[in-house]
RNA sequence: CGCGGGGUAGAGCAGUUGGUAGCUCGUCGGGCUCAUAACCCGGAGGCCGGAGGUUCAAGUCCUCCCUCCGCAA
């Protein structure tokens, strides 16, 4: 395994645990991340995390504006890798990419194939109040997602996980899977998978406007959707001139009182009425251009009444 | 030079046209109560992010810096 030429390929903090693992355990021969981009206030460039990992530990990179048309094939044949590895690089790869290494191209994928394919499966599993997710380790295919499984690790989703949350449990679960599957790949016990497609789901990008909160909805519904808009984008509440972003929540009591309004403030949050007779219980709470804070104290600074709207 | 909002007691906030600071919670002490994340009374705790400047006087106006954040990408 130590002699085993592998290309990286991956962009986020979420890759940047396999790429880690790859480091450690395999000969790696360079790392393909995204261009650097404009990021944050004052659209300042930014590196990817991998970059950053690649500058920090002195390995060739590569970040290519373009792959098809066989643009990456001097990069191929410069690093002649035995096996690339793919984890959230953010971009498909046309087949002669697929078809170089000696054994293919693995992906390490945040959900249960054939469950959600596509760019947010993670976030996607908690908004839709999942039970248990988990990685999936696959032979890459020329579709989104549709290869053949090598091997996959579950997670239940508890109450008290957010994206954020399943997102660092499922880097350091899918970077063990990676060696795993890595190790099955070299001493020939690999088992391929086909999945079934007849089962597959798809998670798309998350949509900014999907994020917004509306207590007309079920309790249940709006506690997975700020769990799963958590960290990022985060589910919000427009209020008058501002945004309220809401990080944390749990199911709270029944409620009769109309959907949206205060129900009861305690230690605990806030419990605003939803739209099924239930309440959520918001713990962190954050105002434009504020801190986030717990829901208590925000209460206190606003003085939110029972009764009335969040505001 | 993308747009914009903050940094004031342990926490969250307010502070009007410049006159040395208030509110809610917490905390400490006391009271009331069978009892309470209840109520009542009282107290402690702030170089108002930093550095200059204007002024008789600046949290409050001007300049620069540090730092946190929302939007947009």
């Amino acid at each position: 395994m130590n002699d085993l030429r592998v290309l990286f390929m991956g962009t986020p903090d979420f890759a940047l645990t396999s790429c880690k693992a790859v480091y450690e355990h395999c000969n790696l021969v360079g790392v393909v991340t995204q261009p650097d981009r404009p990021k944050g206030r004052g659209g300042k460039m930014a590196a990817p995390p991998v970059k950053e990992f690649a500058v920090a530990h002195d390995l060739p990179y590569w970040q290519p504006a373009l792959l098809k048309d066989g643009a990456f094939l001097p990069v191929l044949e410069e690093t002649k890798p035995d096996l690339i590895v793919v984890a959230a690089y953010g971009r498909i790869l046309p087949e002669y990419i697929l078809n170089y290494p000696r054994y293919g191209c693995i992906n390490v994928h945040g959900s249960l194939l054939p469950k959600y394919r596509g760019a947010a499966p993670i976030q996607r599993a908690v908004i839709n109040g999942e039970a248990e997710t988990g990685v999936t380790i696959m032979k890459m295919a020329k579709g989104m997602d549709t290869g053949d499984i090598i091997l996959m690790k579950k997670t239940p989703i508890s109450t008290e996980d957010t994206a954020g949350t399943l997102f660092d449990r499922l880097a350091v679960i899918g970077a063990e899977a990676l060696l795993e599957a890595i190790g099955q790949l070299i001493n020939g016990t690999a088992v391929f998978t086909p999945q079934d497609d007849t089962l597959a789901t798809y998670a798309p990008m998350l949509d900014k406007a999907e994020a917004a909160v509306n207590f007309s909805r079920s309790a249940n519904e709006i506690r997975n959707l700020i769990m799963g808009m958590n960290p990022s984008p985060g589910a919000f509440l427009n209020c008058g001139d501002y945004r309220l972003k809401l990080h944390e929540a749990v199911l709270g009591e029944a409620s009769k009182l109309p959907a949206g309004t205060i129900s009861s403030i305690s230690a605990e949050g806030i419990s605003v009425a939803c739209g099924d007779g239930r309440s959520v219980l918001i713990k962190t709470i954050q105002k434009q251009g504020k801190n986030k804070t717990d829901a208590y104290s925000y209460a206190c600074g606003a003085k939110l009444a029972v009764g009335e709207y969040l505001k």
